[in-house]
DNA sequence: ATAAAGCCTACTTAAATAATAGGAAAACAG
DNA sequence: CTGTTTTCCTATTATTTAAGTAGGCTTTAT
């Protein structure tokens, strides 16, 4: 019941783009020396979330990659759904295909649907715009 | 991001256990029967709850386990984080101890934290008298 | 032409998951 | 007191997933 290091430094990663206000496509370079991660792992990562159209790369020297969004358009929920997978809590209520022959009968589902709910409430909720918010409020008080 | 079996089997062993109006203690092999688990998984599950005192065991011949409390003086978090361990979404919230480095700088952290609110608002909300209240409402509609 | 970027695929290592297996110990029944 | 039924304990195994590493290819600004 973990979100693995691929959602975590997703996150990290789309707000250190946020964070970013050059208008410069931002280096994956520069991401892996600020965030403290492979280059070549947070490479991989990236490459899921170009593909999905969440960040856009432009190739060749000065290359980098930039948001395709206002940050206030991106949601945890789809970030990390782009790296994680699906974030239910058991895959009893991911596919429609593959389901368990209990389901009609099996009263764990109830809470299982009930846990999903609570789930994506946060992560559909929160926005990058609110992780940059809170960045910027944490190195505030770092800094007193 | 997932619940292992462990904990889900848990949670159908013990809504099991509470079902059964006999008084008499309950076979970990009638359990299997009606669950469809291995038995010898179910044996090493039950040890766990056994040992944090969620059931007590009657060794020997017309053995099982039984219940030690009201069903309603059980929440689903107590079953699940004694089998899956913490229930929190990311490790940076378990251990004071090996804490990353970058708590204070991350935003992310505050994320996880209403993250894991949520979940525990769930688990520790939900008690094995709703699993079986649950549990007889769905039986009803699948006989009708 | 060259250096600096991203792109792509394969490989590796370690840990966790999900069981299986086999026998020891306890307790009741006859 | 013997046999059967049940839990208890520990070890082993196979599979999958996680978490990277590695290396070469392609693109593009200068």
């Amino acid at each position: 019941m973990k979100i693995s290091t691929k959602g975590r430094y997703a996150l990290r990663l789309m707000l250190d783009i946020a964070l970013d206000h050059s208008g410069e496509p931002v280096r994956i370079k520069d991401i892996a020396a600020r965030q403290e991660i492979s280059e070549k792992y947070l490479e991989q990562i990236i490459s899921v979330l170009n593909k999905a159209g969440l960040v856009r790369s432009i190739r060749g020297s000065q290359g980098g990659y930039l948001l395709t969004k206002e940050v206030d358009k991106y949601t945890a929920g789809m970030i990390l759904r782009v790296t994680e997978g699906s974030l239910a809590p058991v895959s009893c209520l991911d596919d429609e295909v593959n389901t368990c022959e209990r389901q009609s009968l099996c009263a764990t589902l109830r809470l299982w649907q009930m846990l999903n709910t609570a789930i994506c409430d946060v992560v559909d909720k929160v926005t990058l715009a609110d992780l940059m918010e809170w960045q910027m409020q944490m190195a505030d008080n770092y800094v007193i």
